[in-house]
DNA sequence: AAACATTATCGTAATATTGCAATATTAAAA
DNA sequence: TTTTAATATTGCAATATTACGATAATGTTT
């Protein structure tokens, strides 16, 4: 059918898809790698950095909040986003757990 | 449009995308989670744990397969899959590096 | 208030993804 | 070699995503 089958997943497992689906496309890592790079947390400026129309970050800039991999913050008439460490943290955890897992209990086949 | 401009960011950014995208589907999650709790890498009995049609999760590994997510050998004729300890090592110090960069050049705006 | 700057939203077109039944492929077993 | 078991591929239909122009919303400045 197309439509993801969210319903037989556990919440869990729904929320890790977001938190990396978040992340899977260029646009949204670039983003993130801006942010990151920059001192300060520049706001729209973004768009000046990015090959996409405005619409189109601003649309980005959306699904990385939702996911809470950045927030912002009014500033004036524009907006000031940064990352949220705490998610960061999270992600961390959830693949530094995987790789251990995976480090311990070193499958003999492949 | 709908497709993505890959074409305008650079062969990293659209490399880490496509490891995040691999990861953002629950199938997928649901998929690596059971592979790290099997302590001996079972085959297509993934099936059997999933509520998807055999033809849908051979795409899921396929994907996942294309990321260097997991690997695949064959075992007579079913195949074994487990997850490739190499791209986790990569994931981890990806986002590793991007959390302790978030939190040594914490940002005071946000 | 009027003009401006910045960001969000809407509408829409193009493309991608998800899911499955049906079928193909491959290798073992009878 | 025929049958059986396991996995992959094909061909849809349904839905989601990406991108952007146009426009709305919000706050600043004059």
């Amino acid at each position: 059918m197309g439509i993801t089958k969210s319903a037989s997943f556990s919440n869990e497992q729904n929320e890790t898809a977001l938190l990396f689906k978040a992340l899977g496309h260029p646009a949204r890592i670039a983003i993130i790698e801006y942010l990151l790079q920059a001192k300060s947390c520049i706001c729209g400026d973004i768009v000046d950095q990015l090959p996409l129309a405005q619409a189109t970050i601003s649309q980005h800039l959306k699904e990385l909040k939702n996911a809470g991999i950045i927030k912002g913050s009014i500033e004036g008439n524009s907006i000031c986003y940064c990352l949220d460490l705490t998610t960061f943290d999270k992600l961390s955890a959830l693949i530094n757990d995987m790789t251990d897992q995976i480090r311990t209990t070193n499958s003999t086949c492949c």
